[in-house]
DNA sequence: CTTAGGTGTACTTAGTATAGTTACAGCCTC
DNA sequence: GAGGCTGTAACTATACTAAGTACACCTAAG
């Protein structure tokens, strides 16, 4: 397993939203349309707005877009979802420091993790919301 | 969480045979140095094996390196520790056909998903394992 | 040829993250 | 004030991982 489909359901959602601009979408009717439950989307619209990507309001149906599809990019996604402390790589965690290679591989591995990660991420900032909704627009 | 340990103790292990070629380790001892479990030691050289990147032969400690370090790159230890099928980004599964955004997202997603993991996984080819070993060895 | 040490692998267990679901308090709008 | 919707807590089911146990089999050394 990997990223969390939570990524891939953001994107659903800000897509949405874009696509019926001026609509009332409820969590139910975006529920429909991921097919999944509309909890599930509530939560992720929660990290959206804390993220200050898209605003919402207690008891009101219709979340709008805080800023313009064409200053978010997937990256800007990524992050909202995305628990920050959750490092792409996962280490192990207690070498044995007794030992030449125990005591340093994890300050080597660091160095290889963070640019690769890097790249990934240089690579998703690289592509706006806008850019992601015009592309599912031209399939229709 | 993300990717799995697997991938450091990997890395962590070709090190070691690395800087100690010649000695025959077994897997305890490089358990040691991990600070995990013989049999976990175990299973990821397994898949090292079979990923051709060293040779070891049953009931004889000591595995060798298939190839020159210099000649293993940081993707291919990615590549054989990690299942094939196994995608970095999940997707949620069963999208509204019935709905013009939940019918296309899937096709528009999977080609970003895609590029970023092309990013990531050209930087991590564009690192040896070799030049791996060299920097945890520069830290002693 | 016997035996001690080591590998390869199946099976089990425990911990953790996620998606999905139910339930409900609180907020808006009509 | 009533209905509809959001925000969130709590619970369940599922999946993956790391770790650990057990054991059959292999090899090399004596």
């Amino acid at each position: 397993m990997a990223i969390s489909s939570r990524f891939s359901v953001a994107a659903h959602i800000l897509t949405l939203i874009h696509q019926k601009e001026g609509d009332r979408l409820t969590s139910e009717f975006i529920a429909s349309s991921v097919n999944t439950n509309p909890v599930v989307i509530r939560r992720i619209l929660g990290m959206l707005s804390k993220a200050g990507l898209v605003r919402t309001s207690a008891g009101v149906a219709g979340a709008r877009l805080a800023r313009p599809l064409g200053e978010i990019t997937m990256l800007d996604v990524y992050r909202a979802v995305q628990s920050e402390q959750e490092e792409l790589f996962a280490m192990h965690e207690h070498p044995n420091p007794a030992c030449p290679v125990g005591r340093n591989i994890q300050a080597s591995l660091d160095h290889v993790f963070l640019d690769a990660q890097r790249a990934m991420e240089a690579q998703l900032a690289s592509v706006t919301m806008e850019q992601l909704s015009l592309d599912v627009a031209s399939r229709a």
